[in-house]
RNA sequence: GCAGGCGUAGCUCAGUUGGUUAGAGCGCCGGAUUGUGGAUCCGGAGGUCGUUGGUUCGAACCCAUCCGCCUGUACCA
């Protein structure tokens, strides 16, 4: 068959933005989750699943029209032509399924779950179009005592991921003080208000300087693309500067409001490096209405390429009085945050706080005779170190070739290869070779037939002692 | 979205002013070796040179286009 003429076959390929997950991240993921649902659990919060499909009104910003239906979420059309989107976060879905169980849901209401949510909009580096989320609210609960345990609950789950005191910070700030800054420099346009709060939110990333051109006229970045300002004159960007550098603005219900959470999580025994107010947080725009909190890293992490990374805010929330009121017409005060699972995860790898490696390698049953009585055997020896709790397998490739059989239990990092040949049976014998060691051994053999004939790191043991010369070989590498 | 950079084998990259059949290292597969991983030696597969169109006698190379990746920025529920 010429080349030319090949047939047309589809290109294995991902989507842009989506990941194929392997076994460490899998694992190294289901240990975190672990991890953070006991602290959920221990502090009361009980687990609610919701579908990755919801009604797009449902989900509430992102309304499809004719021209863009798939802006910013990926949507379609049900074969009723209702429009259905993929979930952009968990909060949304939350609210619709309080909203629709209102009658049946104890208030307040502490829930916690985790799951896949989906972006259509343009991936990066550590960004991608789906990743995991973890949530925890608490529905039904009208006081900042509410919004001071989920700090402390941030505050928590960042130790029990082994994150020390001082390598991470949650900081806290109210939208009801940012309202008053807002009032105090006269900005009552809706598009220059939210000019000013991005302008505050960039602050850890461009310093006061950056802050005030973008308060101001204007930046150009690194590439020379000009970001256009909120427009402020100088009086104005001098007033939301001060604030951010002081935290202060006169007496509003929200800086009270902050003062009490810091005094609840002081009283709690929680410190300065733990949670703090922070006049720069900004979070969600047109979407919390009072205390807003995220949680950041602070230590540099370094990534393949050897470059020092910044993970910045892994993890945000706030309260959301309004989202439960968009089905029901009742305010429902609710507040809770979101964890960045895959984002935390990289960056715990990365930061060397994470075991991928957790589960050993199989044992691999190498197979040499292959009539039935044989492999019957084989089978058994198998069974017999599963049932003592040792990962196991028989070697399931082609078997002619004893030597793949070796280099695949070598290539899969296993620490022992089970070999029981003619001889060996005739003997009541296994060989067990193992691989650690003898690769060490094989570092002082050069010729291939002192190698063969050597057989490093193999002993032979008794068939009946299988279970327990393996486990000892095991019990070497453990840890 | 905007600005800039970059697309050659699985990976990292060479490839002359535009000139025959596009190369290397590593990796992969096979053999030396049907009862032993590694090392060594020998052999092999693998490319629409990101796409499509244009300029040219002739394009991996020049131009346009789209796609993808990287950096910055914007948006971020």
């Amino acid at each position: 068959m010429s080349k030319k003429q090949k047939p047309n076959r589809p290109k294995a390929r991902l989507p842009r933005g989506f990941v194929d997950r392997e076994a460490g991240d899998i694992r190294a993921v289901e240990a975190m989750c672990a991890k953070i649902k006991q602290v959920y659990e221990l502090y009361g919060f009980d687990p609610v699943e919701t579908p990755l499909f919801e009604y797009t009104d449902a989900l509430g910003k992102f309304l499809p029209d004719s021209d863009r239906p798939n802006e910013g979420v990926f949507s379609l059309t049900d074969d009723d032509d209702q429009w259905l989107s993929l979930r952009y976060d968990l909060t949304a879905p939350l609210a619709r399924h309080v909203a629709q169980n209102i009658n049946d849901i104890h208030m307040p209401y502490r829930t916690y779950r985790a799951g896949y949510v989906f972006r259509n909009e343009k991936p990066g580096p550590g960004r991608f179009r789906q990743f995991m989320q973890f949530d925890a609210d608490t529905v039904g609960a009208p006081n900042v005592t509410a919004d001071a345990e989920m700090c402390m609950m941030m505050a928590d789950t960042m130790e029990a991921l082994g994150i020390n005191r001082g390598d991470y910070v949650v900081r806290v700030n109210n939208r009801k003080v940012l309202d008053g800054v807002m009032e105090a420099i006269g900005v009552e346009d809706v598009g220059q208000k939210l000019a000013v709060l991005r302008a505050i939110d960039k602050l850890d990333k461009f310093g006061p300087e950056g802050v005030a051109l973008l308060l101001g006229e204007g930046r150009k970045d690194e590439s020379g693309d000009f970001t256009k300002g909120a427009g402020l004159n100088a009086e104005q960007t001098n007033t939301v500067l001060d604030y951010v550098a002081s935290g202060k603005i006169e007496g509003n219900e929200g800086t009270e409001e902050l003062a009490l959470i810091e005094a609840l999580v002081r009283g709690a025994g929680y410190e300065d490096m733990q949670i703090r107010i922070d006049p720069s947080v900004v979070r969600g725009l047109e979407y919390y209405t009072g205390p807003v909190y995220e949680c950041e890293l602070l230590f540099d992490v370094t990534n393949e390429k050897g470059e020092t990374v910044q993970f910045g805010s892994v993890a945000g929330g706030g309260r959301y009085d309004g989202l439960v009121e968009r089905f029901t017409g009742q305010t429902v005060p609710a507040t809770g945050f979101s964890i960045g699972v895959s984002r935390l995860m990289t960056a715990l790898k990365n930061f060397g706080k994470l075991d991928t490696q957790s589960v050993p390698a199989p044992v691999v049953v190498c197979v040499m005779d292959r009539d039935a009585d044989s492999l019957g055997r084989y089978q058994r020896m198998v069974q017999q170190l599963r049932s003592a709790g040792i990962r196991a397998e028989l070697y399931q490739g082609n078997p002619k070739q004893f030597g793949k059989q070796l280099q695949y239990a070598d290539r899969r990092g296993c620490a022992v290869a089970v070999i029981q040949g003619g001889d060996e049976r005739a003997a009541g014998q296994v060989q067990l070779k193992d691989l650690i060691a003898g690769r060490e051994a094989a570092k002082d053999i050069a010729d291939r037939a002192d190698w063969v004939e050597q057989r490093p790191a193999q002993v032979s043991v008794p068939e009946a002692d299988l279970v327990a010369e393996v486990e000892k070989i095991l019990a070497q590498y453990e840890g």
